[in-house]
DNA sequence: CATGAATGAGGTTTCATTCAT
DNA sequence: TATGAATGAAACCTCATTCAT
């Protein structure tokens, strides 16, 4: 039996590794969530004490993408905080953006599969839980790109969900099964070889070219 | 029991008939694929008889995205077909690509499930007998575009697929189940009150105009 | 659609190319019964025919059976016919038994099939329609052997009933599906490298001194 | 909810039940294996909780012959022991066998239906690992006979081989479902009023008579 | 806190046989 | 006779979650 996590450090020590391990063992198959058993086994806890720890498997899931949200919307700030053209951080943005992504897999992986199989399993009241601290960080990240381009109210807001729904778009028309991507066909498929950092960061610019006009 | 199906015309009618009933029962509930039973229950079949002509649940699934495919991409191909200025063929891609989602709302909802079900689940040579019906059509397109608007080989194919990127990315946001539709938090979303169709058709002129360029 | 059968010969030709179809399939896995539908379609039948010609899957197996017997019967009726001193009849008893049945390498395997899932599915009055030829035909090869042998009545009957018995079980013992012989402890098993022919002849000669005694 | 079994013990006993209650269940239809779901049920378990003691149907019923096979070669373990005469050891052994069988009416049952349903099904790995058990029981006993026979090596396991064959052999020509015993035709058959147990072990005497030569 | 045994609903697919054509 | 579409029972196993210990 592993010994009782009593202080709160121990038990946020206990909560992170299961994140951990979750997130190891997603990454391995990242269309189907793994199993409570697998995550118990490989974390040296027993099933049921993930269940104090996580209310139910997506929450250790939610959880994981809660935390992953965070860094990006962080990046976002970064970009749009200093004191330069509005060009060169739009430019940064899209540079940043990508890199941050290209550099954690795990995160649109997870993102993709939150909408099939998160969002539709979550308690409501669990679901908005974690929804509401991205939507605010969101709204906060939207007004500091309209005062950085001095955009109009909202319209920061705007272009980055466009934009994000523009990355996760791209993301998963290019994600393909370890399966489907060893068949011959595969190599006919026109997103075959698209390497997702440089065609998104592409995509954003030109997104940002039309819609940020002429600045 | 019901009567022989014995033409090519009435299997097809049956064949129809049970895709019907496959879309009506998704639709009912988008965030998993329906029981085989319940759409033999609700055609009127006998279990068994599904599988005379669908090899396998999936395989309805798949056949009625690629119908659904086949009629987006002739949206793209009218637009661009007839002899007018650039603009007013983006305009008018725009407008009727977004329309033609709206109207059609299982497309998206599909496609979106698709991407964490259907692909995970269909046998490879399956999967790729679908797509590449698709991506030979999509290819079609592309060149469809280059010509229209001049580009250089490759382009339109580029900016169709960032399009559907861009198209997919924002249902996805915008997609909730109805229980958390329901809840108090929902109008804080800023995504609630969007209007998918005006949405669509604003961030396809937006991409349009970046990635076009001034034409 | 095949041409009718209308003529006595036709119909039974057909009839015993249903057989032949089996056989064939039968033989390609041994485990199990081929389908209905795979020895319609391979007879260029449809399945429906199959039935005007056997009342069932089981029939058409228990017919095959039959045939079989009636060759291996005739098989004992030859060796102990002729004018031979009794170990000299022995001897080619064995000696051909086991040979008829090592160039017939489907009969044992049907038989040994036969009484696991022919058995149990035939109806009674069929089951008992095959068995009693074979059981006249088996009485009758006893009532030979003991006129051969100078056997009180009923020796005979006793002695190839265990005779056959010795062989289907030596026949089990070293029948293996394809797949348990791949793996690499097949190797180490003491049925391993066993030749049914001569092991099958040696263990019906040590029968028959045992119970035949000194002859 | 029924009580956890969380000492070894309780689990070995809960275990055991499982394999005492299939039994049963396999005794009332010997022509095919029970379903997981009719052992579940009359175990008083959940389905599920089956699945936990063993992998699969097949192990279930795997399990229970290798049971029976370590009883039945403590047997013949039992019988060529001892110091006596070797014409006694045999007589003893085609007596203890034969008795062993008769009182324990399950295995040749299973073991004939082993033939058909398990070996079909068992993954290879688990096959051979209780094969393998098995096999190197038999191995020994065999030894043990050339030893007490003074046979050169191998040649017991040889006899210990042949006489399970004739066994084996002997119970299915004897074996028939009850729907079959019921017809008016089964007096004729002339396996009809045998005793398995005195048969058996007369097969065996003549066998042994023959196969160990004069002893 | 930690454990892990028990639960049981849930869903796919096969295939012998029938019967409308 | 021949066809082949329709039937529908049958059975396995998984796995998130609970709760007795």
């Amino acid at each position: 039996m592993v010994s009782h996590a009593t202080s709160i450090e121990e038990k946020e020590a206990r909560s992170t590794h299961i994140l951990a391990v979750a997130l190891e063992l997603f990454m391995q198959d990242t269309r189907r969530l793994p199993t409570v058993d697998a995550i118990a086994r490989k974390s040296g806890l027993a099933k049921g004490t993930i269940y104090l720890y996580f209310s139910s498997k997506e929450h250790i899931f939610a959880s994981l993408l809660a935390q992953e949200w965070h860094g990006l919307l962080g990046v976002v700030a970064d970009c749009f905080s200093g004191a330069m053209a509005a060009q060169k951080m739009i430019d940064q943005f899209a540079l940043k953006f990508a890199r941050y992504l290209s550099s954690h897999p795990y995160f649109l992986r997870l993102d993709s599969m939150g909408y099939a199989l998160l969002e539709a399993k979550l308690p409501p009241d669990q679901f908005w839980a974690f929804k509401n601290q991205f939507v605010s960080h969101l709204k906060l990240m939207g007004s500091v790109i309209d005062r950085a381009l001095s955009f109009e109210a909202g319209r920061g807001l705007t272009l980055l969900t466009r934009s994000y729904a523009l990355t996760r778009g791209l993301w998963q028309l290019g994600d393909h099964p370890d399966t489907h991507r060893a068949h011959p066909n595969f190599a006919e498929h026109p997103f075959a070889q698209i390497d997702f950092n440089t065609d998104l960061k592409e995509a954003l610019l030109e997104y940002w070219a039309g819609a940020a006009g002429p600045v």
